[in-house]
DNA sequence: CATGAATGAGAGTTCATTCAT
DNA sequence: AATGAATGAACTCTCATTCAT
């Protein structure tokens, strides 16, 4: 009942969770901390207050992603019985966490190829264990004689490379369908077409004959 | 009388190579103009007198680097007497490219990002011109019966996704394995290695059984 | 049950003392209320309710330095048995002063030179009671026929000039005497010995032939 | 006939007068860089093309001004005769230059109340050299046998103490008087009341008996 | 072709101050 | 008596862009 004011956690959320749509549209620089605060209708100074500067909001922006997959992925893989299962619901997960928080990608994406420039190590560690969790599917794998060797590291890009790519590029698609029909762009895949047609290949290539 | 100044094409020439570095390696918005002056050594206003704009500049660059990789493959594509060879052509001329001009993985992945926010329609069809490519290579196998049917935009993402991240991220893996080398993240990993894992994974996800 | 805190008194004691340093180190623009709060160990707010704003919290610094030395001259001044006594107790008492709380020329100079755009009416009247004190000693010098017909204001500045330099300027000329020691900077004069030379000088000039 | 634009060293200047005035009046904490570009009549970060930024503005305001003092008692020093006549010719000097800018003394005595917290090395020496000035006349004299001993950087401070607080108290004790005439504030003294006052008591304190 | 001078529109950040509890 | 939350107004500095030569 509380003026919605006021409370800090409450204007904190609200202010990381328009940050998150912002960066994510706009990237990074092209995002203004008037553009924050206006659309979080905070007072600008309120999140210097909160979050030191326009990278702490960032960082914690970030890591804030990267624990939710993470934690989403940990709690799919315990429902599973068998490596491949796994390896099924490591995929799924991400990519219908791709689709549903279609932001993500897009920040993602321009982190790596930014060689982690605007972040601290704590984020660097965030990502780094949701590529251990594949990482651990392929080895225990491996063990029980269901998958080839692999290398873990290629595995993991084939994966976030095909389902960043193709949700950060839906809008670019559509615009290229509407130009030129005669090529199909996949304009209309879904989370789950996506992630059938990921798994199986990636499945078959992992295949013990 | 003028001593190595004064020829339009070199300086230009140089212009956008700095840009080219700069864009790549700082991205758009955060290269300025200024820094692009004096790493060309030339005046800033001569950049707009050039490109007209910031905009203009990168469109440039960008379309420069689709077009030369367009050609490379055109190229490599010839020299094949099969298609499942195409497909091999295609995947390495496009990794050897990424390798060599390591500056064009972060674009590309930073522009997709932006769903293409800087630039004109002439860029988009110089990337656009590149997947056709592949996706005439798929409809030929598929035609010759050697490729299932496949979803061209799906595996040409598979493709350059996986390339652009393992290049892009080097520096990033490489920083990891100092860290914690208890987890391969393929730090060493070759061109080479590269394409052909990428290339055994589609080409097996493309088997006629 | 409160422990050490709720004493209202002790916590104003502390914001005053904290507020004289850092005034006194980084003049009043550069010091913020947070580095006041901060230092004191208490709530922003809190400052305000005590001393209305960041100017009353300066304008009773500096009143709380003048009513000292001004006392400290005047109790000096009882223990004196001639008139020129008073003028070596004016000096020596002034000059310890500052020495001991060497935050306070600083502050004075910087005073002065602002032309007093900071503070009220009554600090103004602190500062002039002191140089009234001094004025009294040479009126009755005068009128004794110990001392010469002078200009009193001339003969404050010039004392409190001296000592205000001698004390601001010693970490500057440590430092001088650090990069070239050929020309003596003084960097080692004591209270005792300035005091000394600017009553020699301040006396010979009064001195009645 | 040019208008009085684009002429870079007009423009240069211009700003530096106007930074100069705004300096002594208000100091550099208070003073802004839009109120400098506004008084100078140029876009603000025209202050920044040639200045870098605002402390470089400030370090070269600054060192002008003691390049002028310098240069003003070098070349009346040559017009004398006798040491005591430099001596004279240095107090002259320097009053009357102090009077005649009279941001001057604000200026510095806010300078050395900071410690040179604002400025580079290259100042510190400007200010030195005019010190070196008076302690070579210092020397001079006591080798000649027409001074006594004494400690240049007493002797220093006492005149550019004096001086330089009675210029920047103008204001302060015209106002004084206004208040209360009792006490004679010495609010109408002129430069040259100034100059016999400082120089009678330096020499009388350095007189050979 | 080429350049130094100049500008307008912001962007990030700080800070004195107030509000609500 | 004391505090965390919140704000508005500035301030320093940057940058794409244009002008005049």
């Amino acid at each position: 009942m509380s003026k919605t004011k006021r409370d800090a956690n409450a204007t904190k959320a609200k202010i990381l969770q328009e940050a998150r749509t912002l960066f994510s549209v706009k990237g990074f620089d092209a995002t203004t901390v008037d553009d924050i605060a206006n659309s979080s209708d905070v007072n600008k100074a309120l999140i210097y207050y909160y979050f030191k500067n326009k990278a702490g909001l960032y960082a914690q922006v970030m890591s804030g992603l990267f624990d939710a997959i993470y934690d989403e992925v940990v709690s799919a893989r315990e429902r599973c019985n068998s490596t491949t299962d796994e390896l099924y619901a490591f995929i799924k997960t991400y990519a219908e966490y791709a689709h549903k928080h279609s932001y993500f990608p897009a920040l993602l994406l321009r982190e790596l190829s930014d060689s982690g420039a605007h972040l601290p190590e704590m984020m660097f560690a965030s990502m780094r264990k949701v590529f251990i969790l594949l990482s651990e599917i392929l080895q225990k794998g491996e063990r029980e004689g269901v998958f080839i060797k692999s290398t873990p590291m290629l595995v993991h890009f084939m994966i976030i490379g095909t389902i960043n790519l193709m949700v950060t590029t839906a809008p670019l698609r559509k615009k290229a369908m509407e130009i030129d029909d005669s090529v199909d762009s996949c304009a209309e895949c879904s989370a789950d077409e996506i992630t059938t047609y990921v798994f199986q290949t990636i499945q078959k290539s992992l295949e013990v004959k």
